[in-house]
DNA sequence: CGGTATCCGAACCGATACTG
DNA sequence: CAGTATCGGTTCGGATACCG
């Protein structure tokens, strides 16, 4: 799923994430990711434009409709990860792998 | 989100895909991903089953319970993609880009 | 402000060869 | 068969400097 390749290269997804609230310029953007360079701001918003999810505005980036559709579909996954994510963390404090405590 | 960079990896979501249908052994994973090698199928199958979403049995590699809840949030939105992948594939034959026609 | 060009170190993919 | 070790080649991330 080429999808995966994409949203999974770092700070993609945090910039659907920040869009999902509006429009927003690049520097609004980039603030808003803890202040990634520049570089890869700018090659992300390129391909998620040139794939169809962002779009530029007067009010800045957007999300397209497409854009849109996916975020609902992403959002229960983002939820499901989170609980995930937290199971994880549980799990390495209770197992001791190799220390002996 | 953590769970995308895992799973954007090379194969990671192959792997799952196979699995979804029942157990597999190391070998039929990967003949099933078109002779993967074994590096990467090892490393692949370390990460999933050290993040809990995979785990071994007699017949071989499964998912766990958690994998099977993350295969059916992962589903819809394995159709989404292929829509949309599509969706792009024609707007880039539609476009002409810079060749004049 | 908005965005691009350059460059380097780190991470990742993957072939091959090898052990149990 | 199942899995690990090693080692290039490539890609990616990101800092910096710079242009419109």
């Amino acid at each position: 799923m080429a999808l995966f390749d994409l949203l999974g290269r770092s700070w993609a997804l945090g910039i659907i994430w920040q869009l999902a609230n509006g429009a927003m310029t690049f520097r609004q953007v980039q603030e808003s990711c803890e202040n990634i360079s520049p570089t890869i701001l700018n090659r992300r918003i390129k391909e998620l434009v040139a794939c169809g999810l962002l779009e530029r505005s007067d009010q800045g980036y957007q999300l397209t409709k497409t854009g849109e559709a996916l975020f609902r579909h992403l959002k229960p996954l983002g939820a499901w990860s989170l609980q995930w994510a937290d199971k994880l963390l549980v799990l390495e404090a209770a197992e001791p792998l190799n220390n002996e405590t």
